[in-house]
RNA sequence: GCCGGGGUGGCGGAACUGGUCAGACGCGCCCGACUUAAAAUCGGGUGGCCCUCGGGCCGUGCGGGUUCAAGUCCCGCCCCCGGCACCA
């Protein structure tokens, strides 16, 4: 026996699997009865280093996936590409000098290696990667289909600013008021952006969770980042000034209990309401407090002198301005119900303002005149009803959702392909003229305007639709655009007259397994699943949703902190190294379940590399033995059929990637105890044949030691015989009052009443039972309790 | 504050539909074999307390409950993680 060679056996292995080109699938021929296919993918790395121990963790779970579909029969699609726009590249640029495209494709490079090196099994034909041309020659071509549809617009609108990054941000990546890349305060400045109209989609984006097998959790953040909302629009009258605002409500059961009336700060209405100086210094001061002190100080505000109609009861209420109003949200403006409302409530004690209650303890309504007495659900209804055969009211839904601004004012992304004409505006780049190639700049570093916008050649061109001079668009894309159909490529990665053929896409998609991390859920995968629904509707697609099935990975933790980056001693490099891949693929499957966060430990990976030595003799000395007869029936070969039916319900149904590797270890402790047993050569074919979507070189190789010709990666998953699992002996659990005191080995299959007789007839039951019991439970073939 | 997920040995975790003395598998630790020695490897032990060595009692965050039987179901509470949050 040749000792276990990491290193030999896994590039032997992968220069095998490169030359036989054993992990690409073709596209359907046109024509061809479709074959069972599965497609598998993982979330795409972003290249601004090397591959993490997180990476390894999220790529490997994709593997074992994709093995086990293939060697079930199932063509798996399986691509890998690069999300390769973005800051990091261009930071990096800006700090050490260098191109963003040659540190982005140096990474790539590295990356690449890596991947190969853990061995996963990628269909490299398909590679896509953000910044090249070919790819995002159809990013900008999708933008104008969106442009063309209503669904991408440019408006000016308060945006997230990071002043660090010099860049707009969308809503979804302003964490805690902090930019998600840099940690730096965001500030809101009022600029002109291009937005995505994901509002449209509200609705659609609720109803469909329904219709896809995602984690709750993921599912709950979604619909609260949604944040839909049910109630009216109920307006209020100011007589002096001969207008109508409308406002929100969830409440309008509570309006009779609206004592005053507030509009935010931002409010154009503030400027019609009052023109004293001190309303518009307040107004002025307010509107510019960072959201932060907002939340936290003490209700400010200031009485604008005016007075608004309350429609139910007619009464005059008085019309404040105070930044406890958000002008985001709803219509800027709100009736106040200081009874009923905590913040409304804070407001009136701070300014003395009356305080009505309207419903009482049994939730019906009081002091609210005909609907005294209504439940308050009821009056919700009866309220908007009355009111709205004046017109005064109507029902309304609100959403939290902004729409997703995505311009950025930065160079390494896709530029974005539109003119704008002094005659024509926006001018759409015509398609023939796509990709529109970004250019050369001087100097990457933002400083006021984006990068782009010093390249006078590539700014300064005539109109597509007059010719006078125009202006290009100077931002870039958000690199999430490019992720929100980067899945859609890799079906059809090389077609060079449109984004991808919708026979292809409808062929593979939706995708059967997604995995990535929780932290996308807000955003790549609620654009994602929004472009998919934009572009069914534009007739590109003929599904709804892109991720059928969705898993999230969880962190790889040093030292209680995210894996970012390789750190020393635990970059996947050195391990493969020192260890093999196959024993890092194994430990990071073995420490706990997959979507737990997991603590990096040396232990644990010296514990799964000893496993494969133990393996690798184990297996060499079972290849020795005769091989075993066909139906061998001995207590390992159970075993080992057992470890089958395990194995694989816990892959296929449960979706649990530890207790798989524990079953086996278990079988590998069997064979090494009965190193002689007939059926020795079959249960080592069973361990490896079932180890080899996580340890795929050394099964591969082991599977020859056992005299295999044929590759284990193609060969089909084992299957069980259940004959052999049914036992004619079981053992029986014997209580007495709920306690187990006995175990006896029976025939499998007596009824009660001799299971009964068995128990009695148990001298440790005897002696714990004084009576005779009162009542028997017996649980068939497992165990019988006495009760006395 | 609201919503979601979770608390099991020294550690990571297992126990899937209430039913095989809860703790599989692995780490760590202890004992032994091999060795001049160490490493590696192999074998055994390992929840706590008590024991006449037969076994007994206790034990899955805390307190109650349902049940012949609860880590698993119900009620109340504590703690941890995540999402949302002056959203009207």
């Amino acid at each position: 026996m040749e000792p276990y060679d990491a290193k030999a056996i896994e590039e032997k292995w992968q220069s095998i699997w490169d030359a036989e080109q054993a992990f690409h699938v073709d596209n359907p021929k046109p024509g061809a009865a479709p074959d069972e296919h599965f497609y598998m993918l993982e979330m795409l790395p972003y290249p601004s280093g090397s591959l993490h121990m997180g990476h390894v963790l999220n790529y490997t779970l994709g593997d074992v996936v994709t093995h086990f579909r293939r060697r079930h029969g199932l063509t798996v699609l399986r691509p890998m590409g690069f999300d390769s726009f973005g800051l990091p590249a261009e930071n990096a640029a800006i700090k050490d000098g260098g191109h963003p495209l040659e540190i982005t494709e140096r990474n790539m490079e590295a990356i690449r290696v890596q991947m190969r090196r853990m061995g996963w099994a990628i269909d490299w034909q398909r590679e896509v990667s953000a910044h090249e041309p070919t790819f995002y020659h159809w990013t900008q071509w999708l933008f104008l289909k969106f442009l063309e549809h209503g669904l991408a617009y440019r408006k000016e609108a308060p945006v997230n600013w990071c002043p660090n990054d010099q860049t707009v941000l969308a809503n979804e990546h302003v964490v805690d008021g902090r930019c998600w890349r840099c940690g730096f305060v965001v500030e809101v400045r009022n600029m002109a952006q291009w937005f995505f109209k994901i509002t449209a989609y509200a609705d659609a984006l609720l109803e469909d969770l329904a219709t896809i097998d995602w984690p709750e959790r993921t599912k709950k953040i979604q619909t609260s980042w949604i944040g839909r909302s049910e109630g009216a629009e109920v307006l209020f009258r100011v007589e002096e000034l001969d207008i109508d605002i409308p406002v929100f409500t969830t409440r309008p059961d509570t309006l009779f209990g609206a004592t005053f009336f507030v509009v935010a700060p931002e409010s154009p209405l503030v400027g019609q309401l009052s023109d004293s100086e001190e309303v518009t210094a307040y107004a002025r001061v307010a509107a510019v407090r960072p959201t932060e002190e907002r939340e936290q100080r003490e209700k400010t505000g200031i009485f604008t002198g005016r007075h608004a109609t309350n429609p139910v009861n007619g009464e005059q209420i008085p019309i404040w301005v105070s930044d406890y109003v958000l002008m985001e949200y709803g219509t800027g403006a709100i009736m106040a119900v200081p009874a009923h409302d905590e913040r409304d409530r804070e407001f009136a004690e701070a300014f003395d303002l009356p305080i009505v209650p309207v419903i009482d303890e049994d939730g019906k309504l009081i002091n609210s005149g005909e609907f005294d007495g209504l439940p308050y659900e009821e009056a919700k209804r009866a309220i908007i009803e009355s009111l709205s055969a004046h017109g005064m009211a109507k029902p309304a839904i609100n959403y939290r959702l902004r729409d997703w601004s995505f311009s950025r004012q930065r160079y390494w992304g896709c530029p974005i392909p539109v003119i704008y004409c002094g005659e024509c505006g926006i001018v759409p780049v015509p398609e023939d003229q796509l990709p529109l190639l970004l250019p050369e700049v001087d100097d990457y570093r933002p400083k006021g305007q984006p990068p782009l916008a010093t390249n006078e050649e590539f700014i300064n061109v005539p109109c597509p639709k007059c010719g006078s001079p125009g202006r290009r668009e100077a931002d870039t894309m958000d690199t999430f655009v490019d992720s929100s159909w980067y899945f859609l490529r890799y079906t059809d990665p090389h077609n060079d007259h449109a984004p991808f053929e919708r026979s292809i896409a409808d062929y593979w998609m939706p995708i059967d397994q997604y995995i990535g991390g929780i932290d996308h859920a807000k955003g790549h995968l609620l654009y994602s699943r929004f472009f998919v629904k934009a572009m069914n509707d534009f007739g590109m697609l003929g599904f709804r949703e892109p991720f059928q099935r969705l898993f999230h990975q969880g962190w790889v933790l040093l030292d209680g902190k995210r894996m970012s980056k390789s750190q020393g001693g635990v970059s996947p490099n050195e391990l493969i190294d020192r260890f093999g891949a196959d024993a890092i693929r194994i430990y990071i499957l073995f420490q706990g379940p997959a979507d737990q966060d997991i603590d990096w430990t040396p232990d644990g990976i010296e514990a799964t590399a000893r496993f494969i030595r133990r393996l690798w003799r184990v297996v060499h000395e079972a290849a020795a033995q005769p091989p075993s007869p066909a139906g061998v029936d001995t207590a390992l070969a159970r075993k080992a059929h057992e470890t089958i039916a395990r194995f694989s319900d816990d892959i296929d149904r449960r979706f649990v990637f530890n207790t798989p590797i524990s079953a086996v270890m278990e079988l590998v402790n069997e064979l090494s105890k009965a190193p002689d047993d007939p059926a020795a050569r079959f249960t080592a074919e069973t361990a490896v044949s079932l180890l080899q979507p996580y340890t795929p070189h050394v099964a591969e190789e082991l599977w020859s030691v056992l005299g295999h010709e044929e590759r284990l990666w193609t060969s089909p998953w084992p299957t069980h015989d259940e004959a052999l699992l049914q036992r004619d002996t079981i053992e029986l659990v014997l209580q007495v009052n709920g306690k187990v005191r006995d175990r006896i080995q029976v025939p499998a299959g007596l009824p009660e009443d001799q299971l009964i007789a068995l128990a009695r007839a148990s001298e440790k039951v005897q002696a714990h039972l004084n009576g005779a019991g009162r009542r028997v439970i017996v649980v068939p073939d497992k165990l019988v309790n006495i009760v006395a």
